[in-house]
DNA sequence: GTGAAAGCGCTAACAG
DNA sequence: CTGTTAGCGCTTTCAC
């Protein structure tokens, strides 16, 4: 690869000059900028931007941890997210936690401030703790679609209004007369959702209806830990008409038990799930749910991050995306009990 | 961030010491070796990544074109490419190119062998012309999970056998003496699943069927596609029985379309994919799919592509996953007319 | 064993 | 306007 310093020669210059050229920088002569473009045409130059992070102290590259890219839902996250690094001159490194503290830590020891800039935090299991002194150490963080927005984050973040998505969810059940609803709250890992919950039990309250505690499973957030939930709610309680689920991925499995159990959705269950992941509307019947806003939370947090890189010691605001919306498909429809 | 050189003067040694040490190269005396880890504990000493690729001469990163990664089939593959490579200590740089040359090609000319030491190249509608120049240049390129083993790809890659993919579908439709078979080809873009398309049509040569060209449907690679194709098909040969699907999207849409038609699977239509996403087994019925070796194939490509960059000039063999399975779901089931 | 010095490719003052 | 001079933080001969 031919460098700044070859293409200097070509074009009978020196490398600061070529550098003042292609960083459209101080004043070039037009003949010389000319002679220093054809230079590097002839040559094929182009920038290595590994050397240009050294001297520049300041590296192209976000990182972005997750539990894993796999889960089916940080693929959109993540092509909207690298989309807006891109469209700011970043690539996007992709880092599986495997929600794993341990290996949390280690790429956070390894790349951040060293590789990457600054480190976008999905839903990673990393602890606080750690993220903070990674800060600490100069390197950014941003906390992605928080969902605690009472236990005080200590970290710039963006947060999306889950416990109004819950409520929204549990709204739109009790609008449609179930009086007798299941509840699946996931994760176990984290407890994460408990602000869903939260929500989803204000809006029951709201409307004067009491959730019985053991109408709820706190499960794992899968198809398969939906799927088992539901049967052996649905076992408990044969008179539950929804299917309240915190995550799309276990009201999908809630689906795939009903339709095993023989029941009829949305006619005998009628099962909401929260988020919209593709899936979503792919299932059959196609999944009724509370759209997150997902893209545009990508879309802050890089610009948030990006903001905290150019600006060190800036103070560290929570942002807050749209309001959840109601995506009313076919898994919901009236009680008919 | 504290430098080489701080650890060193703390330490009480030099710089190159304290290189030795971390690297574990040549000889160090164990109290000047104690004495420097110390000084690194103290100081939360960290190696600058970019800093090290620059002196080796070798960035730790690889970088993974994909058309996008909310694509349902990129993210396991990317999952696996991840582990394999954060293995052998490099980091993933995940590009999406949209599907769009103009932004693929800018990709490779920014990071390869500037940022990234070498690229896996998925799917992304890359020409191979730009490919071979990022080649020449000294980034070496695999190609992930190559489909036209007759077309030399006069690139290194890891080829998987979509023509015995296609066949197992097929045989495995007749063998449940499936007579009257719709085919759905992807993706139109490309026509890159003509492999596929091939196989299915041996078997059914092979078993002495003919497959009328009017039955099949050249989409695009997604359920919604997939969806509209088996109505168009089915509204024009209702005598089908089973529909061969190139991939597991338009699969799935196919089985949406007998759903919303009213059509029981298996019991009356049949319906197999190829790729085994992780929504195959779960959609209701569950999806028969060709299950590719995805993982092995992504820990194949990212020790090729290892492989080439340890050792430049390396002779660009093909090499050849696994072969396809057969899993068979509730999606397909013996043809009843 | 350990240190001195050069250099990876580029940027950023500062001179001229 | 353009060239000179230092580095960025680390690795790597090569002496001592």
């Amino acid at each position: 690869m031919p460098t700044l310093s070859e293409v200097a020669s070509l074009a009978g210059v020196t490398s600061a000059t070529v550098s003042n050229v292609l960083r459209k920088r101080g004043k070039v002569g037009e003949q010389t900028r000319l002679r220093v473009l054809a230079a590097v045409e002839q040559l094929g130059y182009r920038p290595h931007l590994t050397a240009r992070a050294l001297a520049e102290g300041c590296a192209p590259t976000l990182a972005l941890m997750v539990s894993s890219i796999a889960n089916p839902f940080y693929p959109e996250f993540a092509l909207a997210a690298e989309r807006a690094a891109h469209a700011n001159g970043r690539f996007l490194i992709v880092c599986n936690t495997n929600d794993d503290p341990v290996t949390g830590r280690a790429y956070l020891d390894q790349i951040a401030g060293t590789l990457s800039e600054g480190v976008l935090v999905m839903n990673a299991n990393l602890s606080i703790d750690d993220l903070k002194k990674t800060e600490q150490r100069g390197a950014p963080v941003v906390l992605c679609m928080w969902e605690k927005p009472d236990a005080p984050p200590e970290l710039p973040c963006i947060a999306v209004d889950f416990f109004e998505a819950g409520a929204i969810a549990g709204r739109h059940l009790i609008g449609l007369g179930h009086q007798h609803i299941g509840a699946l709250v996931g994760s176990k890992i984290n407890g994460i959702h408990a602000e869903r919950y939260k929500g989803y039990l204000s809006a029951c309250a709201a409307a004067g209806q009491k959730h019985p505690q053991n109408r709820t499973g706190y499960i794992e957030d899968s198809v398969e830990a939906g799927y088992e939930s539901t049967k052996a709610l649905l076992k408990a309680h044969p008179q539950l008409t929804a299917i309240f689920a915190s995550n799309d991925l276990p009201a999908l499995g809630a689906l795939n038990a009903a339709a095993d159990l023989g029941l009829k959705v949305p006619q005998d269950i009628s099962i909401i799930g929260i988020t919209d992941i593709q899936w979503a509307r792919l299932s059959r019947p196609a999944l009724t749910t509370v759209a997150v806003p997902t893209v545009s939370a990508a879309e802050m947090a890089v610009a948030l991050l990006l903001d905290l890189i150019s600006k060190p010691g800036q103070s560290a605001a929570m942002r807050i995306t749209a309001t959840p919306q109601l995506i009313e498909r076919a898994s919901t429809g009236p009680a008919t009990c």
